[in-house]
DNA sequence: CCCCGACGAATTTGATCATATTCTGAAATC
DNA sequence: GATTTCAGAATATGATCAAATTCGTCGGGG
């Protein structure tokens, strides 16, 4: 019984699953979610999976139609403005903090990140691109040390990750351009400002290819 | 059995509930939350208790202990300026919008809430300015018409709102100075760049306040 | 005679509760 | 002071109840 979670509680496990389901595109926009189904799916009970997915549609990734129905949550143009809003207002702030705050050997691993990512982007394996997109993200802000405001941003990641993942599945993995290469050069010269521009600029291209892809 | 929710499911009545006492500052920080306790308390069963607190936790209006305990946060100096920083990046956007999409009875509205405001402080009522308060801002972005910014501001009010109570505990509500005139006399002009510049203002003293009194 | 729409029954799904199990924290003893 | 035991709280399951959707059928109209 230790082969699975290693003593993480099934709901904690649940929510993981389901989050990078919907990070990572396994689940698509407008799709139902029921709570027998994940019962079956992951053979566990029906609280644990309540639980998971009353934190996942408080964080806006789950859509809780009035009725009580789940869904995957579909995007319209004014909620894409609400996260592209969000996200260019929070997001360099925490490159910024990253580049006053790291080091050499974190540098080092979002370097590496991002050659896999390259290499992802090489094979046209649109979910290593995700999760190897996620995971670049993630540490530069697990660098800033700012949990709060990483907490924001992950939260935007989830509501806008099933619709991302609809617009690689259209154009594979070509035409995916990032400033990661500039964010990188900005950590290393500890230069704070171009950190912040930079990651901007990697926001407004990414939300901007979500748009063009769902009109 | 039909007096209480008027057919709201259980949890999300304990859901507001909650969130009601966390806003307005009957929970202190630091204070142990116990399922057992709220289901005695409530008079409903764990499992919309457990939803609940999931959905809260999940928000970061409470802390889950590594271990399997919850209490209401206690805010250091970093999580303050962390929120601060959200705070002034989201409320001033939202204050332009509603500028931009204001009409007269919206206006209105917001003037009688500021002066029930101006009530509740005269009177020395701590409460009735920290629920006058949230009304004030909660109808302001809801004429902004931007749901998912409201939801990630409204989640960092949960975050600070014990810390909050506290402070306007020790003061009472004396200097409880804020910019609501301001941003009324924005609106009124339609000047989205006033506004934004009061609801700043308002923003930052509030925050200032805090991390004052908890110094 | 065929097709469309509305009404109703059955199945699926969600909500709640009571209960068993496990884990954590603390007290008491050696 | 360390170890063991005990109490209490949280986790998880399954059963039960209520609501909604869906599918099938019946009636009316074209």
């Amino acid at each position: 019984m230790q082969a699975e979670g290693s003593g993480l509680p099934a709901h904690e496990l649940v929510y993981r699953r389901l989050r990078d389901k919907i990070l990572f595109g396994e689940l698509e926009p407008g799709q139902p979610v029921t709570i027998q189904g994940l019962t079956e799916q992951l053979q566990v009970g029906m609280t644990p999976v309540r639980e998971a997915l009353r934190r996942l549609t408080a964080a806006g990734a789950l859509d809780f139609q009035g009725n009580r129905r789940i869904i995957v949550p579909v995007l319209d143009a004014a909620a894409i403005d609400e996260l592209t809003i969000a996200r260019v207002a929070l997001e360099p702030q925490l490159a910024r903090r990253a580049a006053q705050r790291c080091d050499a050997a974190g540098i080092a691993r979002l370097g590496a990140t991002d050659a896999r990512l390259d290499g992802a982007i090489a094979r046209g394996d649109v979910r290593g691109y995700l999760v190897e997109n996620h995971q670049f993200h993630a540490e530069l802000n697990a660098i800033a040390g700012a949990p709060i405001l990483t907490d924001l941003v992950e939260g935007l990641w989830l509501r806008f990750g099933p619709s991302l993942r609809v617009v690689c599945g259209q154009f594979g993995t070509r035409n995916l351009p990032d400033q990661h290469k500039a964010i990188l050069a900005a950590l290393g010269a500890r230069d704070a400002d171009a950190a912040a521009a930079a990651m901007r600029a990697d926001v407004e291209q990414g939300m901007t290819q979500i748009t063009e892809g769902l009109a």
